[in-house]
DNA sequence: GTCTATACTTGGATAGAC
DNA sequence: GTCTATCCAAGTATAGAC
């Protein structure tokens, strides 16, 4: 009780502490960017000592990749309840629509683009950054494989590539979204994706019930 | 007088300086990042003195708005002079294809890039970076609009979003392929993305070649 | 127009008190 | 585990010599 001396009073606030920064390690990326985001500028805005930051992970960049890793967990958890599950095509682009609108809104997608760009400045932080993305070209393509399955979209376009256009994607419109103040135009192409996909739906469903491979090229 | 007291040498020289100066601003943007990129840090890679940035541009922000701008004029003409004509859906694609690889070699892309990341930090560059942005966007919109025409594509997909798809995914591909070191991905999807165009191209060609005018949606 | 020198500020990182 | 104090490196920007 209190704050006296207790062992696992004392371990809680320690791992309760490190929390607090990297939350706050997150935020400042969000509202600085990279640039301006430092041992200080994080400690102002969680309200904790300069120190702290070395003390708990040995460096700033350190700290902004736990701060990244920890993102990562939280959406691929999200992700992974949400769209993990779909099999087809307009669930699956709906769910994608109002996701990504709650990463735009929480900064998560800002977190990982503002880190991206320190990798340049910071080249050993490139491989680190690398780690955490490839899960989700990963998972993205094992959503769309599950959805479009095996039909002559995926002959001529392999899942692979799809995915990596898409995180691509997410990651331009993130940029271009906060640029230009106005995420309507991200929002729409939505609408317009799920046009489209509406469009090939039938066929998409006809050949994938039909349970069974087409022909590779 | 310097040198020769000649006036319009030193007019030329100074116009040269500044020549130099944003070149050099380019070329540590995208070999150091933004947060990496200082006047002194542009001096030293240009081999002049870190107060001619001051004397020039008054800024280093300033500065590197002005190389954004050089970056894209350069580029524009190179667009405009190799897919300002192209009516075909194929030939527009390899030749984006190819110039997408200029892009990155050359790092025009990461000047876009880490200026636009740059932006978070410094909140007063993102009304004008976006100023440099909006001409790709019409650019692209234009080309997709000429190319594919008034199909039942554009009655689906505006070709407004389409081209803000393509510009997000310009520069997503950007980030990701500079963290992954290899452009192998966004290469092979431009392949892709010629073989979807052969799939869709009688289509597109017949429904063009009927004829006129576009509607917007 | 360009360079040297310098004032001032911010940031990474550590030592040591509590 | 957290805070204060401090050192040192790097950055912006300006003044003034050339």
């Amino acid at each position: 009780m209190a704050k006296s001396g207790n062992k696992s009073r004392a371990r809680t606030d320690g791992e309760a502490t490190r929390e607090r920064i990297i939350e706050a390690a997150a935020d400042t990326l969000c509202a600085e960017g990279f640039a301006g985001t430092s041992a200080r500028s994080i400690a102002a805005k969680g309200g904790f000592n300069q120190a702290l930051v070395f003390y708990h992970f040995g460096s700033v960049n350190d700290l902004l990749m736990a701060a990244l890793a920890h993102v990562g967990h939280v959406r691929m958890a999200t992700y992974t309840e949400t769209v993990g599950n779909l099999d087809n095509l307009s669930d699956l682009v709906s769910a994608a629509r109002s996701i990504f609108a709650e990463d735009l809104d929480r900064g998560y997608m800002k977190v990982l683009s503002e880190m991206i760009s320190g990798a340049s400045t910071y080249p050993e932080l490139g491989p680190r950054i690398w780690q955490e993305i490839e899960p989700w070209i990963s998972f993205t393509k094992g959503s769309i494989s599950r959805v479009i399955g095996d039909t002559a979209l995926t002959s001529a376009v392999p899942a692979g590539e799809v995915a990596f256009a898409i995180v691509s994607l997410y990651l331009g419109m993130e940029l271009l979204t906060q640029l230009a103040g106005q995420r309507s135009s991200a929002d729409s192409l939505f609408g317009a994706v799920e046009r489209l996909g509406s469009l090939f739906a039938p066929f998409i469903q006809s050949t994938q019930s039909d349970g069974k491979g087409e022909q590779e090229t």
